[in-house]
DNA sequence: AACCACTTCAACCGCTTTTGG
DNA sequence: CCCAAAAGCGGTTGAAGTGGT
């Protein structure tokens, strides 16, 4: 016996959505919102599955999408948290506000990827080819080392994490991290201000944590608020609904116990030691790579 | 103008995860 | 805790659009 049909699959329209149907489905959710989506089709008039008017209602209904083309900023950032995240769109699209997992999907699939591939990039490890191709063992710029040891140290602090979930079941759910934790670390006021801290200091600073453990030459995060939203990139709005809790990253956080406290060490280590100047320059520069003689 | 190849992206499919009784 | 339903997610498809010949 094979899957159940997840809906009524008799009489129900496919493909396309005409216009009268997102009228109907706005409409309808303006009025009474989504409630299940499942019943929607039935209670809106729609003869479609409640599977396909939730898509066609985040992917493109949604009065918070953003449509046409994405900036220059926005694609370094897809870029970036690519290296990070993986195919985790839907992660990668709730730091990009007005976009959709699909669209950065599409996106990645049709233009970054072989964008990638002519500059010599595995898209897959966002590691640089050698000579033989995407299966020898690739040659690391800086770059690339870091996203592989920001990744391999956050899989690994996410892991230690979870061991301590009955430490962090104790506090607030406000200061509790998620899986974007790092990820939203990074993007907030404090991955910020060490990018610049770093950049600036980098001479006598080489690590402004364990400098701030033993010293105050190089600043101290103690204390610092940190708004760990969706980030605005450059040229977007700054709204969202998707909001999130802010969080105080503050001693209290890390200093309840010794293991937490090597956790946030670790993710603020990985932000100390995340590069600052990342290599996507290229992107600014697509004329350059828009045809290149082997692409 | 007609054909073909290629690209794009909205939509679908089916698997996984979450939720609620 | 268990199970079914619902929602979420990522991979894939195919129609429409575009450019080249």
């Amino acid at each position: 016996m094979g899957r159940r049909p997840c809906c009524e699959r008799k009489g129900l329209k496919k493909g396309p959505w005409g216009p009268e149907e997102d009228e109907i489905l706005i409409n309808y959710i303006n009025k009474h919102g989504h409630g299940s989506w499942r019943s929607l089709p039935k209670l809106s008039g729609l003869r479609r599955c409640g599977k396909s008017c939730r898509l066609r209602w985040t992917n493109y209904l949604r009065p918070d999408i953003k449509r046409g083309p994405f900036t220059l900023d926005e694609e370094k950032l897809v870029i970036q948290l690519h290296a990070i995240l993986g195919n985790r769109w839907a992660a990668i699209a709730s730091q990009l506000p007005g976009r959709t997992d699909n669209e950065i999907k599409n996106l990645w699939n049709t233009h970054l990827k072989k964008r990638l591939l002519c500059m010599g990039v595995d898209p897959l490890t966002h590691e640089p080819f050698t000579s033989g191709g995407p299966t020898t063992r690739p040659r690391s710029s800086p770059a690339t080392r870091h996203m592989a040891q920001w990744e391999s140290a956050r899989l690994e602090a996410e892991a230690r994490l979870s061991k301590e979930s009955l430490f962090f079941n104790s506090l607030p759910t406000s200061v509790k991290p998620d899986p974007d934790f790092f990820l939203r670390l990074w993007n907030s006021e404090v991955g910020e201000s060490f990018r610049k801290l770093n950049g600036e200091a980098k001479a006598d600073c080489r690590s402004p944590i364990s400098q701030a453990s033993s010293s105050t030459k190089c600043g101290s995060v103690s204390g610092v608020t940190i708004d760990v939203g969706p980030i605005a990139t450059g040229s977007s709005t700054p709204k969202s609904s998707r909001t999130e809790d802010p969080i105080m990253f503050d001693a209290s956080f890390s200093s309840s116990s010794n293991e937490s406290e090597d956790s946030s060490d670790t993710a603020l280590q990985l932000l100390l030691d995340f590069p600052i100047n990342n290599d996507m320059s290229f992107l600014e520069d697509v004329d350059t790579y828009a045809t290149p003689p082997q692409c």
